[in-house]
DNA sequence: ATTTCAATACCAACCAGTTGGTATGTTTGT
DNA sequence: ACAAACATACCAACTGGTTGGTATTGAAAT
């Protein structure tokens, strides 16, 4: 497939850039082709319409920081709730910046599409579910070290929904920073998920205090 | 003002239910004069463009929500604490129906126009800053109740902080739902957040343990 | 090694429909 | 009479998408 890919690639990342920072219906084609630098004829030979183009946008997206997290640092703590307040703590660290840099891109793109576009907003939720599905597991192994049921069964949560309110508290963040127009209520929330976990596991395990 | 109001309350109700919908930006001035049964002329004596009527919206909204919270049952509730959590399982109970019917105007909007129209960005902001700082007094009353600093210098967590907290996780909540496609995990999360709050305040006063 | 060939990648110009917005009325209440 | 409330008709700019075409490729045929 030779250098192909180029013009793609470019129009993609056009369209994550121009997506977050504008939304996806107020980023015409016109504006990714000139982000990219490409012409309107390499966009639709590449996408078969502004649609399609906001699904493969969103799965790039997830790939993308699928690679991202899979390389951050928080994978070499060795125990796995350790573990998952290493990743809060990440996702702490990375709200600096401009907005449209640390700002889920899936997100914000499944307000404004899941009714009108629904392969979009599947896109969007796939790439959401998946990142939290990276988190189930340790979570889950932190529950059984304690004797409670990832399930939920003597807890009344599971380890998956657990994942899943971490993910939501993120993007519930991203809103408010960008209604505030800064980061600093996003980090809180972040340390108020930190603080709600540390308090479900200190529970759980009344021997050992908070350190 | 004779029957004024009625076009211009008409656009306003038309501009929620749409743009809640599809989308500040995919809703045309033209779809909301259609469900608003009003001409082009009318929308543009009331409103000087489309991002006038989006301010105007969110403040509409601003005031409806308010009325509609300040009239809820859970106010009947004495304790500020209990008042806190039956808040909180109000908002899950208003989780059922279409996506469009419980969802955020302020929250769904702000993403799409922050950066675009700052004015829809800033009415919004005031719409959930002014909802949560009607939860902040009775979060401040629990702390002081049980000798915790409401600035947060003896917890690291203001009332303020929390109230916005609680938003934060509602608009993530409302993502969630419109990636997943329903209410479920949104109600998951929500009885997260209660959790937190009672984790919070169980150990801040090990006396009463919960119910 | 060169030619052939089909596929892929890309482009400039164009199109029909829609966009937010306006100019010029007409109606209605006081 | 007068102003506010509304309606009709219209427009320039822009929208997503299409057209017919060229440039570049890799593999097969010669």
């Amino acid at each position: 497939m030779t250098r192909t890919g180029t013009a793609r690639e470019k129009i993609l990342a056009a369209a994550i850039k121009l997506v977050r920072a504008k939304g996806f219906t107020a980023t015409t084609v016109d504006d990714l082709c000139v982000e990219a630098g490409v012409t309107k004829g390499a966009f639709f030979h590449h996408f078969a319409s502004k649609e399609a183009l906001g699904a493969a946008a969103a799965e790039h997206w997830s790939k993308m920081t699928a690679a991202f997290f899979a390389e951050a640092p928080y994978h070499q703590v060795a125990d796995p709730l350790g573990r998952l307040f290493a990743y809060i703590q990440f996702r702490r660290d990375i709200l600096r910046g401009e907005l449209a840099e640390f700002t889920c891109l899936a997100g914000t793109m499944v307000q404004e599409v899941y009714a009108a576009h629904p392969v979009i907003g599947a896109a969007c939720n796939a790439s959401i579910s998946d990142h939290a599905a990276t988190l189930a597991p340790d979570i889950a192994a932190a529950m059984c070290e304690r004797g409670l049921d990832p399930d939920g069964s003597t807890t009344g949560w599971s380890a998956e929904s657990l994942a899943l309110h971490t993910q939501a508290v993120l993007q519930g963040a991203f809103i408010l920073a960008k209604a505030k127009g800064g980061p600093t209520i996003a980090e809180e929330s972040v340390e108020h998920l930190s603080r709600y976990i540390r308090l479900l596991f200190t529970v759980a395990e009344p021997s050992r205090s908070a350190p």
